[in-house]
DNA sequence: AGCGGCCATTGATAAACGTCAATGTGCCGG
DNA sequence: CCGGCACATTGACGTTTATCAATGGCCGCT
């Protein structure tokens, strides 16, 4: 997910495809690519409605091509608390399972390239090489998961945030960066407060508090509400506790 | 890792092993297995010793036959945070990696069942349908550190320890199971109160507090520093804020 | 069996955080 | 252009939890 927004997609017409840039199809043949364009097709949906409900069998998977989808599990009292969030080229869905333990939900409006689930694990069967590279890709996400739960298990909410501000200005260079382009100071976070605050761990209000410690503190200026101007990185990397190396680690996932 | 103990085991003389436990060699041929066994041998480690320490280049991978190896991140300040327990059938290391992102320690005295990575990672892309296993295998973990990080991140010291407990509880239900034994009431919990804390997320002293505030409320006895009479398994569950079948699907992954 | 060290428990205190309530701000539709 | 509504912020307060410090108990060692 940390690659540049023109490779061209096998699924679908145009965006990114985790299959390719998780290098998941390097190993596959030009008609493996055709094959898999075969069962695919782009889909639309607005932010807050549900791709993939909690317990609900799973029929559909796919990767973002643009948005952001939030993994979210509901508990009996009704609060439920994200434990992933998915961009652009990152694949979602339950693979070999029934159902999906989580819910996929839109966070913002998103375009997903979806395959039918069926029809790709038959085609991952058939092609060993390309279910290689998936089983790669997985144990690299549960690296990323593992490494994420101990961030939010350990640290103070104000280590969080400035991880997750961290996180996401590396991310926009990513996404924007045509070339080489320079590092750029704006930080787009597209996801409510509340959004952000069930990712980490908190709640809106202490969310806000720490944001508004940050913005006074001269390390960031808040442009409205979802837009951030990054001022002093190396403080922002003081305050989230890790070192810059973890931190670009964590974002280049 | 909830399978009976009198399972054969492929790779050495005896105990579990998680290639067979898994399913993952169900596809694969007795040649396969065969095969499998030459690559692997046994090894103990003392309680505390380091079997892979974090960023360290990672030779080999295995499965746990006997204790129980905890997975964990130390942080530049020094304190580290459990993401991770692993118990007798369960895999270990990091398959398709230069290094690991993570420490495995002996949290308790453990046997383990080691393969030498390299070959192990030969066997696998030669066995297609056995690498297709390990796939399926990771996709199940995922989403179980998935779900305890939900846990560990949304809910109070009191519903976490309550949690952990009662899996601990089912968990030594499967363990001493032969047959058809009825569930024990008595909870063995074979890690220090440090260890519990570092996974919970919180500190001994907190996570004492909490223990003690169950014995208080006859929910538990304390036995001893390390096993537990589980007086009112009912309470139990209501203190951990989840229902009863999301803990025992929690306690089977 | 006695000793020493490590671990668990308990207590006091302060800081961090969640909760409830009110106010402010931006966005969309009329 | 204005009103309403959802969202973000701010404030006050109570609870939870971490931290520091001391005591108590268990286990291994000699």
């Amino acid at each position: 997910m940390s690659q540049a927004a023109e490779l061209s997609c096998v699924c679908g017409k145009s965006g990114n495809c985790v299959i390719y840039n998780r290098s998941v199809c390097a190993a596959g043949s030009a008609e493996d690519l055709a094959q898999l364009d075969r069962i695919s097709h782009q889909r639309t949906y607005a932010r807050g409605s549900v791709i993939q409900a909690q317990g609900e069998p799973c029929d559909i998977v796919g990767n973002i091509v643009e948005g952001v989808v939030k993994l979210s599990s509901t508990s009996v009292n009704g609060d439920d608390h994200i434990v992933g969030l998915l961009f652009p080229s990152d694949f979602f869905g339950r693979l070999f399972a029934e159902e999906s333990r989580f819910s996929y939900e839109a966070a913002t409006d998103v375009t997903l390239c979806t395959m039918n689930k069926p029809a790709f694990e038959r085609f991952l069967v058939e092609h060993p090489a390309i279910e290689h590279e998936m089983l790669k890709a997985t144990l690299d996400e549960l690296d990323a998961v593992r490494e994420w739960a101990a961030i939010t298990n350990g640290h103070t909410t104000m280590q969080r945030v400035a991880t997750l501000l961290y996180v996401f200005s590396r991310r926009a260079v990513n996404q924007h960066a045509k070339g080489n382009a320079p590092a750029s100071r704006i930080v787009h976070v597209p996801l409510s407060r509340r959004d952000i605050a069930d990712y980490l761990g908190t709640t809106p209000e202490t969310l806000s508090r720490n944001i508004q410690m940050l913005a006074r503190s001269k390390v960031i200026r808040n442009i409205n509400a979802k837009h951030f101007e990054l001022l002093n990185p190396a403080e922002l990397i003081r305050h989230s506790g890790e070192t810059r190396a973890d931190l670009d680690r964590i974002a280049s996932v």
